[in-house]
DNA sequence: TCCAAAACAGAATCAAGTTCTATTTCTGTA
DNA sequence: TACAGAAATAGAACTTGATTCTGTTTTGGA
């Protein structure tokens, strides 16, 4: 049989199953936004790992694609679960911080023709859509 | 006779005329590419302004809309002037750093059409695109 | 020239993130 | 199950980009 258990993706690519990767998989997962390193020390419950065994580990899952962090605007680090290995991008609601991982990307297009534009071979790019989630516009209505 | 100078600038929105305010302001657009602070404070002779001011009144440019600032790869905060106060975006070449301002956005159709598919609100986006600019382009090519 | 507000200097401080080494945990093998 | 080597963790110390704070200087208008 094969539910996908954070153990089996663990061994998958070769990683040792430790509590520390279990928790810390689970933790993001449980999250619907992204998370900086103390939020998800906070939510760990004692014994718990340190901040370099968290940093180590998110860093080893980003390699993986299992997750993807990005800089927020007072300059740390959130962590987010992905659930495709895809490039893809997210949106973030200004509001509540909820998170959704939106489908594929809209760039694709557009980059190559920039690319004849403007002479650069384009090799990546980053992309942060801010917003309202419907649950925030629809309270922001009621007020 | 109106050619703009430094001065016209910080007089037209009202902030004081300083020696720091001109030459940070000097120095940004020296650069063809974004300056950490440390960077900045490298080109400025003595005496100079010390760091908190550098950062201060870097946050007031971006404030009027004369520059932009992002957190590059190393998490280090990172300025560049800006010619036009028009949302706009940049491309940078990931081996000599040249950044590029592009024309425009060429995202406004695919934000609106995600509104509708996600059912968020967008308020605001970030792209960074990266590449290789001509010249890089040509020096690997010759390799 | 004089004054009040704005801006600056520079030291001290903060905190996110990293490094380092000793210890523990994991997993394949016998 | 016991063992050994490799991988991973703990936890303290450290680094450094960025901010705070207070006393001094500069600016621009009256
Ligand atoms: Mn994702
Ligand atoms: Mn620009
Ligand atoms: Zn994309
Ligand atoms: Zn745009």
């Amino acid at each position: 049989m094969s539910c996908h258990t954070s153990k089996d993706s663990l061994h998958a690519v070769g990683m040792k199953v430790t509590k520390a990767r279990e928790v810390l998989l689970r933790v993001l997962e449980a999250s619907d936004h992204p998370l900086t390193v103390d939020e998800i020390y906070d939510r760990l419950a004692q014994p718990r790992p340190g901040r370099p065994t968290i940093y180590r580990n998110l860093e080893r899952f980003i390699q993986e694609g299992w997750a993807e962090s990005f800089v927020d605007k007072n300059q740390i680090q959130r962590f987010l679960r992905c659930s495709t290995t895809e490039h893809h991008h997210h949106i973030h609601c200004e509001k509540c911080q909820r998170t959704t991982e939106l489908d594929g990307c809209a760039m694709t297009k557009a980059l190559s023709q920039l690319e004849r534009q403007c002479g650069y071979k384009v090799t990546r790019h980053q992309l942060q859509i801010y917003g309202l989630c419907p649950g925030c516009q629809k309270a922001l209505t009621l007020k």
